[in-house]
DNA sequence: TCTGGGGTCCTAGGACCC
DNA sequence: TCTGGGGTCCTAGGACCC
């Protein structure tokens, strides 16, 4: 049996952890340049508060019932989701334990006696409540996708289930599918729950476990439409991953605080975005050979119903050898950027994407450049230790400028309560 | 006026090869 | 006039997730 355990509204606890007398009361959370809602409690979405909906609507909505609203903070959030990813380690050993999200990880159960699991995971649940203050839901079942429909279930229904819901037997399991809006099935977006609704007749979980795994691959988007339906009708068709598993791209995107014309704040931000890329890159001992681009201007056609981002305007640069050296990433970048850009234009966000990762211990060598000394590496370790250490960016670039006019904005967020000395909370 | 920032996997279709 | 069959690799784009 597998379990999801799925922190409840993730960030807004963060931030009641270290203001408790918001508990019971309404709190939201905003994305980056405080743009969406990205976490929102029970309290806020009783009157009406929408999850990913924009901050300038919902504000209304969010002022005249007083929702404490803060900026994202993601050192903060980040430290408690490794808390809590411990606290799971400890319990069921680490090797069964898959994270999955900053808020979700899957737990291997199988070597637990089916009797046990309720019990277990009520364990769960009070333990990582009890040692990091953040509440879980548990959902357990056979598979990934029914212990998704498990866990859904369980954070639906607070009080009765006490966010723990087990799926144990065909009864429960039945039920649960019956009980599930096909939409919020792990793995059916949008798109799909419209198609299935209209052409289909398939309206909740149960209905799409009527169906063949042929069925699936044509109307589910191939193969992940037949694992979906296996899944469903209990067959485990997504294993448990290994984890430290590195990725196969890294992106590093932002919109900018204010909309930006000038090439050379433009060519700031991406160098920018670039070392904060070059960073992770250098994490996962990983080289790129690719590197990409892109840039967004504003949008002028407003009149739309539903809500687009500017078209992206990209181009790419495939590097001779694949490197993690900031510098000659930035070079790359910043020459993209001549290409890119349009003078009269008004841009409002820009990215990164490097790919063709490879291991930084096999980088191939090309007959016309020679081999690298070792001093880049040693200067891009002390960089990342100093800046890790210290504070943010001390240490950078010339080329990603000092004055930083398109920095995003954040003005209400919280204190990095956990992970900066002088932001620490304070007892008086 | 103001709508985030990461990622993953898959498919179709084109280019190319023998 | 007539133009195979099988394979690989790559890219763009679409869907999804949190």
């Amino acid at each position: 049996m597998i379990a999801i355990v799925d922190c409840n509204s993730f960030y807004c606890s963060c931030e009641r952890l270290f203001q408790p007398h918001l508990d019971n009361k309404p709190v939201v959370v905003l994305s980056n340049n405080d743009g969406c809602i990205i976490s929102r409690t029970d309290e806020a979405k009783a009157f009406g508060v929408q999850m990913a909906g924009p901050y300038f609507l919902a504000k209304p909505l969010i002022e005249k019932h007083q929702v404490a609203t803060f900026s994202s903070n993601y050192n903060l959030y980040g430290d408690l989701s490794w808390r809590v990813m411990e606290t799971l380690r400890v319990l069921v050993g680490k090797e069964n334990v898959e994270v999955y999200s900053v808020d979700e990880a899957f737990l291997n159960l199988e070597k637990f006696a089916l009797a046990d699991l309720q019990i277990m995971s009520i364990k769960i649940k009070e333990t990582v409540e009890l040692w990091t203050g953040i509440k879980v839901s548990v959902g357990v079942a056979p598979t990934k996708v029914l212990s998704k429909v498990a866990n859904h279930l369980a954070k639906k229904n607070k009080v009765a289930t006490q966010c723990v819901v087990v799926l144990d037997t065909e009864e429960k399991i039945t039920k649960a599918l019956q009980d599930t809006p096909i939409g919020e099935v792990w793995g059916v977006g949008r798109q799909y729950a419209e198609k299935l609704k209209e052409m289909n007749a398939v309206f909740t979980a149960f209905d799409l476990t009527k169906k063949s795994e042929a069925w699936a691959q044509k109307n589910l988007g191939g193969v992940v439409g037949i694992r979906l339906v296996k899944e469903l009708k209990g067959e485990p068709a997504n294993e448990m991953e290994k984890q430290l598993t590195v990725k196969k791209m890294i992106a590093t995107t932002r919109m900018f605080g204010i909309p930006v014309k000038n090439i050379k704040d433009i060519k700031e931000a991406v160098a920018t975005y670039t070392s904060r890329a070059a960073e992770k890159l250098r994490r996962q001992q990983s080289a790129a050979t690719i590197i990409n681009v892109f840039v967004v201007s504003k949008e002028t056609n407003n009149n739309q119903t539903r809500f687009r981002h500017g078209p992206a305007v990209g181009s790419y640069f495939t590097l001779p050898v694949a490197t993690a050296a900031s510098n000659e990433l930035i070079k790359a970048a910043v020459q993209l950027v001549d290409g890119l850009f349009e003078k009269g234009k008004i841009y409002k966000k820009a990215g990164v994407i490097l790919s063709g990762l490879v291991p930084i211990t096999s980088i191939q060598g090309n007959l016309f450049d020679q081999k690298k000394t070792n001093n880049k590496n040693c200067l891009m370790d002390m960089i990342d230790n100093i800046n890790f250490s210290m504070r943010d960016d001390i240490l950078k670039f010339a080329a990603s400028g000092t004055t930083r006019n398109w920095k995003m904005r954040h003005e209400m967020r919280s204190p990095r309560y956990t992970t900066r000395w002088d932001e620490m909370f304070e007892v008086r």
